[in-house]
RNA sequence: GGGUCGGUAGCUCAGUCGGUAGAGCACGGGACUGAAAAUCCCGGUGUCGGCAGUUCGAUUCUGCCCUGACCCA
């Protein structure tokens, strides 16, 4: 008897720096292709964050199936980890109805724990974080470091003293399964391929996304981002949910208080949004599965993606 | 017209008792495995306003010019 080896799910994913125009791709090519959208964005996750994070708009969310926009109140709790578990039984409805899932996001560690899973690891420990944290806070993060290097130093050795976000999960991971988290990432390396995907990347001249950034800056504040900080506060979020820490909004929150003006906070917005767009690319680049293109070359994508779907499934050569 | 204080990196400024200069931010590069729009690391990119003088050597001292702010007329 033969057994044909089952074909893996086909997604097509589209991944770039923010602002370089995925969310406008995605909804043109998705219904050419019958397909849904999964969001990949830590932030969009995030009830009542429209404008400052660039959420489709309620109109082009109807357009087509978006799955993974609004799933959790500000001041939920959000991973990496929930993503790809969720974003992993989005794709699973999605394939069933014999449609094409898009994965359409900036976020880089999202969407590779989606495709080559995460390490095995304890779950956040919010109390054991608060602990650590508040350690960093009185003695330093270097004496935090200090704490790791006794226990994990293969860990230690690989984080920066002051990289407290890393120190404390390295010691999180050691304390609850009191192995290295080191010694898991070492063979993991995102090789997993639960999928078979085509990875389309939208960028644009830098100069060029730098003034998209700062257009989409400035839309956000003339379609109300200060009333929409505003409103959030007085749903009784606390200005120290993570969603509000993140960089469109931190600004609102400085100007709300009086300590930016409105130019200030434009500047700094579209600063931050810079600064991110970079971190972003540095994740992309190392990636060199991902197929190029700037914003607006439908036709090519289109092509692209077409070819992808159409082809049997043999894995492209690197 | 006279006076005072300025002109140094993209910006704000420091500095050189004469040996061609350095901070913050911007900007560039990188790391990243259950916080990732988070967190962290590395990098100075320059006719020192212009021209002349003194000097072995001037961004630094002198003179003139240009230019900005302020003050007096």
């Amino acid at each position: 008897m033969i057994i044909a080896a089952a074909e893996k799910p086909r997604v097509v994913i589209i991944l770039g720096p923010t602002a370089a125009g995925k969310t406008r791709a995605a909804i043109e090519m998705a219904p050419r292709f019958s397909g849904e959208i999964i969001s990949a964005d830590s932030m969009q996750v995030y009830r009542y964050l429209n404008i400052g994070t660039a959420k489709p708009k309620a109109e082009e969310q109807r357009s087509v199936r978006h799955h993974l926009i609004d799933v959790v109140d500000p001041d939920e709790e959000y991973s990496a980890a929930r993503f790809a578990e969720e974003a992993g039984l989005c794709i699973e409805k999605i394939i069933a109805q014999g449609k094409v899932p898009f994965i359409v996001g900036g976020t880089g560690l999202y969407i590779d724990s989606l495709l080559g899973g995460l390490i095995e690891g304890p779950p956040a420990d919010p109390e054991l974080r608060a602990y650590y944290k508040r350690h960093a806070v009185q003695h330093g993060s270097s004496d935090l470091h200090q704490l790791l290097h006794r226990r994990d130093a293969a860990a230690a050795a690989r984080i920066h003293p002051h990289d407290t976000v890393r120190i404390i999960r390295a010691l999180e991971v050691w304390e609850y399964t009191g192995r290295s988290i080191v010694s898991r990432q070492r063979d993991h390396g995102f090789k997993e391929e639960r999928y078979y995907c085509i990875k389309i990347g939208l960028n644009a001249e830098r100069s060029h996304l730098f003034e998209r950034i700062s257009e989409r800056a400035t839309r956000m504040i003339q379609d109300g981002l200060i009333q929409e900080v505003e409103d959030l506060l007085s749903r009784g979020y606390p200005d120290r949910c993570l969603p509000l820490q993140s960089f469109s909004y931190r600004s609102v929150m400085e100007f709300l208080k009086g300590k930016l003006s409105i130019e200030e906070m434009h500047s700094i917005i579209a600063r931050d949004t810079r600064h991110y767009a970079k971190r972003q690319l540095t994740w992309f680049k190392r990636d060199n599965h991902i197929v190029w293109f700037k914003p607006r070359e439908s036709d090519r994508i289109e092509e692209t993606v077409r070819q992808f779907l159409e082809s049997p499934d043999t894995r492209p050569v690197d």
